[in-house]
Formats: C-alpha cells, structure tokens, sequence
DNA sequence: ATGGTCGACTCTCGA
C-alpha cells in the first residue's frame, strides 16, 4: 500500500500537480487537504481517465477534504459525528477503509495566534480527535492517519525553533496536545525512518526566498499504528509541487507499506 | 512591530 498526502490550497488551482503526481507515482492513495471547492464544482471530470475513484466533501472557500483511491472505499464517514459537532469538522476529517486498511485523513485547524478563539479550537480539536480515536479504532488493527497536522513536532521540525515558541504549530501547548494525541497508539513513520533528518514539508508563501533560506516547517505527517508501521519500507517527502507552474506552500509526503497485514 | 504572498471571493478572510 502505497499512500501519500498533500495540501493542495485549492484542487482547482492545483489539478495539474495532482493530475501528474497520480501519473509518475501510481499511489494506492492519495489524501488531500485544503480542496477550497464545494461539492457540486468539484472538478471531477479531470479524473474520470485516472483510474481513480474519488471521495470528496468541501465547502466554498475554505478548508474541504479528499481521497483518491485506485479502489472506491468500503466505507466512508466524515466529521466527528459527536454531539459538539463543528460545522467545518466534515471539511476536515474524512475517514474511509481501503482494503481493510482504515484511514483518517485529516486538515487540523491552523488556529490563527494563541489569543484566538481559533487557537482554543485546535486545541479542543486534538482532543475530541483523541475520543474519536478511542470510540472507533483499534490499535491492533491497521491504521494510517495522515495530513496536514498543523504542527511542527520537535525542534528539528521548524526552522529557528527559538523564534517559534509562540507560533501556533509549534507552541509547547500545542504540541503537548498533538503528542497527546499520537501516544493513543501512533507512529509517525517519516521520523521512526529518519530520526535525526530535517526534511520540511511545507515553506511559507510569505516568505518568498524560504525554500531557498530552507525556512520550512514539518507539518504534514503520515502516522500508522504499530502493525502497520512495522512494514512500512519507505518514507519520502516530494518536492516537485514547488517548482510546478503554479506553486503550491505543500509538497507530498508519501509512505509505502508492504507485507503481512493481520 | 509588521508585513511578506497566495487563493477564493467580495472586499476581506484565512493560511
């Protein structure tokens, strides 16, 4: 099982990065973030050649999550579905079983600066992530979690850390929420393969000469239970959406997983 | 202390 993930910051903008990524990558899966399209303009016709099935569910503007697979889903939820259920939570959580694999792809709010409402949000996302892990997973079994996690994990993660204590995906607060939250039963497959490299995922557009400077931040992780991390064989981060035409601030972090899966 | 650049969409918000 070959599953990759990428922020796209909008799936009509980015079509042609996608498009060929599918091509010159043949993944089993690919989970994006940030579609910015509702259903009815989602732009499904560019995929009816691909050989893959797509599930999505967004909204206008903003947010919006998918799932390319070469096979559909044997099942398919999005949102927490509890009773403090968000209005954008179906944009940001989609859960689906691809050949019994099950998968959570996930666009965890940004949280704008640590006096926001916002910042409160996120954290409050982790946590209610953390129940929806408890009420309908298992760590025995295989489980990827994947996406645009919004936080930068360690020191190594975030270029000058010491210049981002107080940044919202890498304050200590918010990080002890996501650990947290992995420590359910999670692997984060990029670091158990490299502990020690610095391998960013995502470089501000605001900053123009940051791929240049490297003045990048790790925030897109693949995560699987310990089963399904056992297997994995390769982990890497695809820079080619930042040199593309139409450059996106996200590149693909994919993982391959090969052998037997109980 | 603020702005830098994108994307979607009404002129401003979110990242």
């Amino acid at each position: 099982m070959k599953i990759a993930t990428y922020n796209v910051n909008s799936i009509r903008k980015r079509l042609p990065i996608v498009l060929q990524w599918l091509t010159l990558n043949s993944p089993d899966v690919l989970c994006l973030q940030e579609t910015k399209v509702q259903d009815p303009d989602f732009p499904l016709e560019a995929f009816a050649n691909t050989g893959y099935h797509i599930t999505f569910q967004g909204m206008k503007s903003y947010n919006g999550v998918a799932i390319l697979s070469r096979t559909p889903p044997e099942s398919v939820s999005t949102g927490f579905g509890d009773d403090e259920e968000h209005k954008d939570d179906p944009m940001r959580l989609m859960h689906v079983v691809i050949h019994g694999i099950t998968i959570l792809n996930t666009y965890v709010p940004q949280g704008a600066s640590l006096d926001s409402p916002k910042y409160q949000y996120k954290l409050d996302w982790f946590r209610r992530l953390m129940q929806y892990f408890q009420c309908h997973l298992s760590r025995k079994k295989p489980v990827i979690w994947c996406g645009d996690m919004n936080v930068a994990p360690e020191s190594i993660d975030v270029h000058h850390p010491e210049k981002h204590l107080k940044h919202v995906c890498f304050h200590e607060t918010i990080r002890k929420a996501y650990y947290k939250t992995v420590a359910w039963g999670f692997i984060d497959v990029f670091r158990a393969h490299y502990p020690k490299k610095q391998q960013f995922t995502f470089w501000d557009y605001r900053q123009p000469p940051a791929l240049e400077a490297n003045r990048g931040w790790r925030i897109d992780h693949i995560l699987a239970t310990p089963c399904l991390a056992e297997t994995c064989t390769k982990v890497a981060v695809d820079l080619s959406p930042r040199q593309a035409e139409t450059p996106s601030d996200h590149t693909v972090l994919w993982a391959q997983f090969s052998g037997e899966i109980k």
